[in-house]
DNA sequence: AACATAATTTAGATTTGTCTAAATAATTTT
DNA sequence: AAAATTATTTAGACAAATCTAAATTATGTT
């Protein structure tokens, strides 16, 4: 029922990652980590008998239920904790990770729960990203401009900025609407344009005016 | 310049230890820390090497100037959590401490300072002890008569009004001395006598005559 | 002062989380 | 498919903080 600091850090990190790709390596989380890749080994061995990570030698991991609802409790304190900071004690956005990375392995759920009320139920931390609740539910990810998302990492149309029927028609002709999944290749710095692949194989070109009114999330 | 969780508690402990007695013994500070004698020499060992702590085997051991600065700093960090446990997020009196016990180890001193800010600069805690200031400044505890003293809180003996033989054969014979911890359980105002709990969970009676010229500190 | 008792320290073991170096498995290249 | 490369795991070691049991030092009593 309690973890260790590096129990933690391990499980919040692995939950992250596995956002981006479905199944974790160990370099990868090494790397993240800065630790060794044998550390990992250990650890991973240590998390599979607690019953908090799917894990067979040489094929990757992802985190069980149980393991996953740890991660979204350490992440709920962490982004709780920004928020205060931000919001009551005045550190500036870019300050506040690394405080919080201490403040979040502080697991006492009434003072998680009592933060929680005083702050006023925050939806979001200070970077935007989503505070599950005291259940551990998340909310829907940020919507960032599909211009604003990264490279490599498939995204979901969320919404439209401009509802022009120009933006609806060029949207129709694409193929484009709610749902659809998106994922950059490219981006051209002479125009803005972006190479995307869509969720049908498809390669597709987009403009700097489209790409600045399409709003797409990350999360799964 | 940065210290383990075990460590700071050592810190801590000493320095609470060594107000009541000019030094600590082994056998008191493994009691108070629960842990064993054996473990507390090899801590000893340890923070003499670090320069926190004058100690010679056998000797007993207190804080070195330095120690009392790092002891101070973790004081300052508890005190500070639980008046804003208290204060803000609504716990009660006697449910800050555990809180606060986790919370002080987080040492980054810009949220602490910003954390005193945001308070108002409180000069006491909860329980009525003294906040130190950022420089590790501690106020001294105003000395009041027993008979002054809130119910259910420790305090300590710290003077006597009336020095006359009466009264020191008094004080020998309830084994009241400074530096005893005493805590009012009851009074009854028939005859203005107090039932109070001793540092050794003794419970004694004391007379309105003597309450009125005992001097308690609340100050740890 | 000598003895008994209590307090303290030492010696050696244990757990957690880490490491390096070597062995093994998986993947990629030729 | 064999060889080369890369990823992962195993084996064995180490530091921190703890423990038990035994040895040592200090204290109190007679």
């Amino acid at each position: 029922m309690n973890y260790s600091v590096s129990e933690e850090n391990y499980l919040k990190t692995i939950f992250h990652l596995q956002k981006k790709e479905g199944t974790v390596t160990t370099n990868e989380l090494a790397a993240e980590l800065k630790t060794r890749p044998a550390s990992v080994t250990d650890m991973m061995k240590k998390l599979k008998t607690k019953k908090l990570l799917h894990y067979q030698p040489y094929q990757g991991f992802r985190l069980t239920a149980d393991g996953s609802k740890v991660a979204l409790g350490i992440i709920r304190r962490h982004r709780l904790w920004e928020y205060f900071l931000a919001e009551k004690l005045n550190f500036t956005w870019d300050e506040v990770h690394e405080v919080a990375e201490e403040l979040e392995h502080v697991s006492n759920k009434k003072l998680i729960d009592k933060l929680d009320a005083y702050l006023g139920y925050p939806k979001n931390d200070p970077h935007g990203d989503p505070i599950p609740d005291a259940s551990g539910k998340i909310e829907q990810g940020k919507k960032i401009r599909l211009q604003d998302a990264p490279l490599q990492i498939p995204c979901r149309v969320a919404g439209v900025r401009n509802q022009s029927p120009g933006m609806l028609e060029l949207l129709a002709h694409k193929k484009i609407r709610i749902g659809t999944i998106l994922e950059i290749r490219q981006k051209f710095d002479f125009d803005h344009s972006l190479e995307v692949k869509t969720g049908k194989q498809q390669i597709i070109t987009i403009s700097r005016q489209l790409a600045e009114n399409l709003l797409v999330t990350h999360e799964d």
